[in-house]
DNA sequence: TGCGTATTAGGTCAATTGTCCTAATTGCCG
DNA sequence: CGGCAATTAGGACAATTGACCTAATACGCA
């Protein structure tokens, strides 16, 4: 369809200004003009900016979870499966490093400006915690299984931060390794 | 001077504003309201929102220097001090919790706007990497006290950037005992 | 082909924003 | 006391915001 195409093209723009520039700071006009439509046009796709903004979650939610999906069927050693989630800040690192963590910022604006789709932010930070609270239990520490995944996630948000603001490749490559040799030590107690 | 306590009063405000709701949310009339003075009496003491924000992170830069100026004379232990900059985490907890980490936010909100002032609130951050390299550093590990350093900085951040988000006491009191036990063992090894 | 729905364009609206100005008031000093 | 500078009050300004409406167009199906 032509109109649905429209609509996600509205919503893949909101979703990158969102991410640069913040919620906040976008406007109808930067997005209708990033998509080059009108304003008409955009209103008719979505009445309100909590409309678009509903939107932009549900597709970092399903674009998550897809990823999740993929590397729960491609390796079948729940540490590989760790390790793909924190090689993100490797691998998105140009962009964590000029906008940060866009999981995190987001949460971070949200709660900031009380808006009510705060609950609905916060379940893409839960979705990893979840599903990293999966990996370790599947390591064998279902005790520490979910203290484990909020440390890697904590761990990764503060990496994601401080390259953000010192701009420092060689210390993100550095907390990578970190994060990943304090992941094998965890998996080789059990 | 009650002119000075003007100006300061709105510092104060702007920066508890600037904290609770963010820079780019924060308009002239929210502060002069909290203050409770006109908007021509504000528009005497800054003429402009970047002079306000200015203001406030000088304010913040002096604030955070006197801190660890006091624990610097406090304690003749370095593994003490970087305790007391951890317990951070603890004291403001529920500030931390609702908002952030007053000194991660704005540098990733700034950076967002790609405002002028980024630079100027980078260094707040850098005040205390260098304060915490020099911490290390007197510890006995001055190969890696910057690397060190870096590593608290982002741990601190990430537990702040995760209580926020799932507003969870328990996970900061346990993150916190951990950067604890990280900081002992590394003095210990010297 | 032509009809009806889905889509798009462009303009309007009140409210809020940062900025700026002028007039009134305060308070200090001679 | 009077005069002058510092301070305060309150309004005005253009620009931008999110929201809304109506008219024109495109398109699928009969």
């Amino acid at each position: 369809m032509k109109s649905g195409s429209t609509k996600q093209q509205i919503v893949d723009a909101a979703d990158a200004l969102f991410y640069a520039q913040g919620f906040g700071e976008t406007s109808f006009a930067d997005i209708a003009q990033a998509v080059r439509i009108s304003r008409g046009n955009f209103y008719y796709h979505f009445r309100t900016k909590d409309e678009i903004l509903d939107a932009v979650i549900d597709k970092r939610l399903s674009d998550r979870d897809e990823m999740l999906r993929n590397w729960d069927e491609m390796s079948p050693d729940p540490a590989r499966r760790i390790a793909c989630f924190v090689r993100i800040l490797i691998v998105n690192q140009a962009k964590i490093i000029a906008y940060g963590c866009p999981v995190g910022t987001l949460t971070t604006e949200l709660a900031k400006l009380d808006h009510d789709a705060q609950d609905k932010a916060i379940r893409i930070m839960a979705l990893f915690r979840d599903w990293l609270t999966r990996q370790f239990s599947e390591l064998g520490c279902s005790a520490d299984a979910e203290a484990h995944a909020l440390h890697v996630l904590s761990w990764s948000q503060g990496v994601a931060t401080l390259a953000q603001t010192f701009k420092d490749e060689a210390f993100v490559a550095r907390e990578v390794d970190q994060i990943l040799a304090w992941v094998d030590k965890v998996s080789q107690k059990n």
